[in-house]
DNA sequence: ATTAGCACTCTATATTGAAGAGTGCTAATA
DNA sequence: TATTAGCACTCTTCAATATAGAGTGCTAAT
């Protein structure tokens, strides 16, 4: 699909695309003649810019003024860095050194991801935390809340906890209900949800109704969590907005409304990142590429991760403009998601 | 402290706040001439705000332009509604009927309350929730999670849950975690956490050398979390944004984001929160009243909320900009402040 | 193949001018 | 004495205009 550029060319390209990440302003021939490595003048690199133009990776925003990259033309160049880029290992280190991951709650865990990654990046990460449809359950717990309402604690693998509140058919006594978490924690033991339920509905104890009607209202909620996540903001994880908005193409209010607006609607990112989950390794998205119509010009980097037993798998992602330093974002994306994998 | 108004005088500044309230333009004595009920033309209305400006209630932003309110200004015009206007009997049912109880915690209700009072009001709601520190515990329950950490289940009054991970001393069986959660809930019920302390170091069975260093963990994590939120989303609940990106005050670039910057850092507004709540009622900042000196031009309603036991306090406010519509804001968020004392 | 030179285009910024809104003051009025 | 009409004055806002500067494309020379 690639066509093959001169090296010529792609030296030209580059510095557009480097200086453009720097300035945001359209970069001039006369800028790229002084300090690209190439000696050439400026009428030289006017003529490659041309030519560049008519391949499509620079763009003119109005007659003879400077050239700023288009979407091919990051694409292009983040194809070159991608081989030659890597994460220091002082940042790496650093990173690691300050994951504080003890007592933690994978809640926790991956806001404490965002933050970090909003740090290095000063662009806005989002994190997807993983389903528990296809963990394996570790533990239910009954509780007794008061007369009609009953607490339901589940333990998945990978640290995920959720509680649930269901409505009880009878006043049952506490004692009670610890005696059927016991008996169902027998059963339970390192199924997913899907197998629970066969499971639950074939070594079901006949005579007690009781506990019947009490697994019929997890499994009622179970079925409910599947398709329909409950709770946005235990789902998707967004950083500091901050960052995106000191960026100089959000510096009027059209702009900046548009941006927060589209960031209000989760759903729009969450599609992105469940997108993003069922690739393996590192996907860009470019300005107008993706449905993201709402806004032009921004970029997102995204990576899946995974506990090695293969389970409870989520994506990782940073949102910035186009114009992003993808030369020091994608590593940190690769490496925070390759972090999550140890952790979890 | 308040100043004897003259009727004519309270008039024409209600008149001046009500029409800065719609328009957000300084308001000129030919407009008021029209449309108030005294009839007096604009010559005279010129004199009564000239006098009204050197009481301090109203504002010139230039030499001969119209006048805007001041703070004294909107604090005068708060009283005088503050005993006449109430909530309309519909609007009560309407939000009544849209709160949605069943089956929810505690977290759900807050942000149910912060969405509805975000669409009635269209400014920008936030929400303390209840400390649990004087709240009843109901429940604790241990569940296992791996060879080295506890899931420690804690349930108080009012359906506020906490889930806390702890590292073991060492590895627990679930059963022998079961046993001792059935032996410390017999010994929990109806304390709060200051006075289980006592009651555990009293009741402690000396030869349970295991069982103590489980209670001491939780014991020390109470300690710990007691003035330290651990984490802000579970504490303050921020409503929508965006509603305050429509009012034009924040329509240029630096007065947005100095409005963003300012919400980003919690802490602002829950020390704000956390005074509103020791007090009883509905109370009032307007702007550069507080130390809120961050954004002029911006006005918080507060209310404390509590349940009927006394215990489970928190609050509930929203923030507008200073041109907020009081008549309409102050009723709604103190109904919605009664509202959540009654499901609590 | 490369470059110097030049006319040309377009943006960005400052300047100007006119229109309009609103005031304060004074003198006239009821 | 309280109210009002009239008028000169101030200040903002908006559009039109002028100017400077950056960058180009093209041509002719090297």
């Amino acid at each position: 699909m690639e066509e093959f550029l001169n090296e010529r060319f792609q030296e030209v390209l580059h510095c557009i695309i480097e200086e453009y990440i720097v300035t945001a302003n359209p970069v001039g021939s006369k800028f790229i003649a002084g300090k690209c490595s190439l000696n050439l003048s400026s009428a030289s690199i006017r003529n490659i810019m041309a030519s560049l133009e008519e391949k499509g990776y620079i763009h003119q925003p109005y007659f003879s003024a400077g050239r700023v990259p288009t979407s091919s033309g990051y694409k292009f160049y983040i194809n070159s860095i991608l081989k030659t880029k890597k994460i220091s290992k002082q940042q790496k280190e650093e990173i690691r050194s300050s994951f504080n991951i003890s007592g933690k709650d994978i809640k926790k865990i991956l806001w404490q991801a965002v933050h970090l990654l909003s740090e290095i990046s000063h662009y806005m990460p989002i994190v997807l935390a993983p389903e528990r449809t296809y963990a394996n359950l570790l533990h239910i717990e009954f509780i007794k809340l008061d007369k009609s309402n009953l607490l339901v604690v589940t333990v998945f693998d990978g640290g995920i906890v959720e509680n649930k509140i269901i409505s009880a058919d009878r006043d049952y006594a506490q004692a009670e209900l610890s005696k059927y978490s016991v008996k169902l924690n027998e059963i339970i033991n390192g199924h997913n949800i899907d197998e629970l339920k066969d499971v639950i509905l074939k070594s079901i104890d006949k005579d007690r109704k009781s506990f019947f009607s009490l697994l019929n209202g997890i499994i009622f909620n179970f079925d409910l969590a599947k398709d329909k996540i409950v709770n946005e903001d235990d789902y998707l994880y967004i950083g500091s907005r901050m960052n995106l908005f000191d960026e100089p193409e959000f510096s009027n209010y059209e702009k900046i409304k548009s941006l927060v607006k589209a960031f209000e609607d989760k759903k729009t990112i969450i599609k992105l990142l469940e997108l993003a989950k069922q690739k393996e390794g590192i996907h860009i998205f470019i300005g107008s590429d993706t449905e993201w119509s709402d806004i032009n010009g921004l970029s997102v980097i995204t990576a899946s991760y995974h506990s090695k037993k293969g389970f409870a798998e989520g994506s990782i992602g940073l949102i910035g403009p186009s114009r992003m330093n993808y030369a020091t974002a994608i590593p940190a994306v690769n490496y925070m998601a390759k972090l999550l994998c140890d952790i979890i």
